[in-house]
DNA sequence: GCAGTCAATTAGATATGACGTAAACGGAAG
DNA sequence: CTTCCGTTTACGTCATATCTAATTGACTGC
């Protein structure tokens, strides 16, 4: 092929993906629905070699599965592999971000505590830094009102916490609450100046994890997303 | 090719990708190491599509990245998508079993006492039927000292649970629960006969869902993950 | 001697054609 | 009407060729 239309970025796989996944996810495709390899080469002007690729990336999500003679049939939402990064992103990117983003926030509210917990036994001195670090510059660009270098150093602070808690797991969600938090403030639920007690409690939280009082981290993370799932709650009423 | 020496299972990427997936779990093909998809093809016996496929699953897993003329990298553990089905079952069934099972431990003492409080809200009055057997069950069962039926009952109760509070993350991680009761039971962390205690928060639990009672539930769930935590952590004391 | 450039090499990415195989469908036989 | 077998279909696998990007190293110029 002597690549018609100039080809920008990445892989052929990953165009397509981009665009089946995201289909999927929003429920263009409805689960139960079968297509054919063939049909997703032909139909994105792609290879059977590219269209298998896209085939076996969506089966590992559990999106889809492909059985002979039967072609790829979508499978149903509860099947899927909803704690795939990929996952996330399309369903942040689709109809379905509101919900997605109150789930993630459900699930933020557990973890995060436990994390914190855990953090007290298991911080470095250097992550017990880079926390009180964080909760400097929250404080610093709080005061005036600079919510995106805000939103940063959050970010920071609770990817540092999930990491110090020593949870291969609680770490690899550090990308999903960056997530929630920016999701937050982009969509102006954040104050125009951030809740001068909301910082101390970050600082809470630093304090003891670098003196090692694991109740007490725990108390104050609590403390921090119990408010922020009322605010994500606020924002999007649950639906039937 | 004409099938050489039977071919028993599923498909020929799913064999070679149960050699290659628990090696790289286990460390014993390290991060940083670099393979090449005609290496994977040749050690395993098989054409180069099938060991694209290989390499397509595990890169969508993030446990290797590929990269013209350096070929197949085995990325760094942060990087691996760690909820992922495929590869936890890969890491119980390593060295890395016990580590394993306690990081699910702490995720699940997470979750589930927020997923109870949420079940309180949205459970269907089928899933509030089917929390009460699953205690009749386990108190049945738990009097007879039959643990293998006794585990079944339990985590019926905890996915029943999981589905009911109505979040599809917290839905997903039912087989990581069932994992983690197994685990247990089958490494004689469990009396020759349950507790009646922790049969009786069960059905607390049950029945603080079935009133509407939020609170409630999440407190007895909250009791039943801490006393599996402790059992847990008296099993496999944490390591530097 | 060092830096910048270009060509050769390498290995994955893609395209294509062929064959094998399992599953579903349909017609024929009992 | 049921059972069985052949046909059809679409995925699974193999093999080969070409394209493309990235590395390496040699070559040139300052």
């Amino acid at each position: 092929m002597i690549n018609e239309g100039g080809s920008p970025p990445g892989g052929l796989h990953e165009r397509v993906l981009s665009v089946l996944g995201p289909a999927l996810v929003a429920g263009e495709i409805a689960p139960g629905a079968v297509l054919t390899i063939d049909g997703i080469a032909m139909s994105h002007g792609v290879s059977r070699t590219v269209a298998r690729d896209v085939v076996k990336v969506l089966e590992s999500l559990q999106i889809v599965s492909t059985r002979r003679h039967v072609g790829v049939t979508v499978l149903a939402r509860t099947e899927w592999n909803v704690f795939d990064p990929r996952l996330i992103r399309w369903r942040l990117a689709g109809p379905d971000r509101a919900r997605q983003l109150r789930t993630l926030s459900e699930l933020r509210h557990g973890v995060e505590p436990i994390a914190a917990t855990l953090a007290a036994a298991n911080a470095t001195p250097e992550q017990c830094g880079e926390l009180t670090s964080a909760v400097i510059g929250m404080a610093v660009t709080g005061r005036q009102g600079d919510l995106e270098t805000y939103l940063q150093h959050d970010t920071a602070f609770h990817r540092t916490l999930l990491a110090a808690s020593g949870n291969d797991m609680f770490a690899a969600l550090a990308s999903v609450v960056g997530e929630v938090l920016a999701g937050r403030t982009h969509h102006d639920l954040m104050p125009a100046y951030p809740e001068p007690a909301a910082i101390r409690l970050h600082a809470d939280v630093a304090e003891a994890v670098a003196s090692g009082d694991g109740r007490g981290a725990g108390r104050a993370m609590r403390e921090i997303v119990d408010e922020a799932q009322q605010a994500m709650e606020n924002a999007f009423p649950a639906e039937p």
